[in-house]
DNA sequence: TGCAAATTTCATTTTTTTTTGAAAATTTTG
DNA sequence: CAAAATTTTCAAAAAAAAATGAAATTTGCA
């Protein structure tokens, strides 16, 4: 059997290829923690450790993935600015590079992902009161309570989560 | 067709009902945001805005959902210390409230949910640096920043998530 | 202790999400 | 402009996640 040589471009290949199976990995599931497929992890992991842009034919071959989900994936990491395109002579398509500024990319993560949502649970909250029917003084006081707490927890959210990613001071 | 009363007890509780619904709505996508299946946010929805502790039984009726779905929502919430059980008098049952203190349940969210990925992403990262062959000094220096980075990232999110319960003033 | 009520567990079914793959659309350039 | 390369879209398939329901277990009280 042929033992693969201690040093050298070979052995580096096939440490770089360890790497970026540890990095994938990591990505896919900190993607996951956030709510994005294996796949959007997965292209992430690839180009974060790929010192060169990346073509998605690149990265459908590596990944073994279809170029529906590489197309989508991409498309995805492309709203949420975690990738951007960089121009390649002589090579007509385009080539994926990984943005790697974590704080830019949470702000972005924050204000995409999560801000409308606590948005649209303002509306709700705002609904909650108007249906609170006349009752008892102590069970107002408890339905009040429990819509003030509510409130306030949303407008804890709003605030904090946008001034979060200028916190992280990495 | 029958009208329905513009005031009085039948009115409030449409009313009321109209709260829990908003409420189990409100629950259920707060919830699904945090990766929690709708069981779970259904019934802390309800729980919500009962100002009585309420029987798994009736949760079950209440929300039409079966009994393994409710009583695996009500252990998920349980170890989250979202839920807390209530002796009632002459019931051999248990009776469930709601924890409606956010800021705790976002420390053990926190701590039970989070904090174990952050651990192994560490873990992660260490076998990176053990994977990182000897390569030339750009190749090399390209590696070891992309590292760090995930270095600073996790130890950034291992301080400052703990720490955000804390900050939340509601 | 024994029995009935209450709860948990878990194999199966249902629902939801993700991926695939091929057709349609777009883009580049010869 | 046409042809080829590339990318997107989307219906269908596959995979993953959640809910069901009935059997097994636990619980509390007569």
């Amino acid at each position: 059997m042929p033992q693969p040589p201690i040093t050298g471009k070979n052995s580096s290949q096939v440490n770089v290829k360890d790497l970026e199976i540890e990095s994938i990995d990591f990505f896919v599931r900190m993607m996951s923690m956030l709510g994005m497929p294996k796949s959007v992890g997965e292209i992430y992991g690839l180009l974060y450790f790929s010192p060169s842009a990346l073509s998605m034919e690149h990265i459908v071959k590596h990944l073994g993935i279809s170029i529906g989900s590489a197309s989508q994936g991409l498309k995805t990491l492309r709203s949420l600015k975690a990738v951007r395109t960089s121009y390649v002579p002589g090579d007509r398509r385009d080539h994926y590079l990984a943005e790697t500024e974590f704080r830019r990319l949470f702000s972005n993560f924050i204000k995409e992902e999560i801000m409308p949502h606590m948005d649209s649970a303002k509306e709700r909250i705002e609904r909650m009161e108007s249906s609170l029917p006349p009752l008892s003084k102590e069970a107002e006081e408890f339905y009040k309570i429990r819509i003030e707490k509510l409130k306030r927890l949303t407008r804890a959210g709003g605030r904090l989560l946008p001034a979060l990613a200028g916190l992280l001071k990495f």
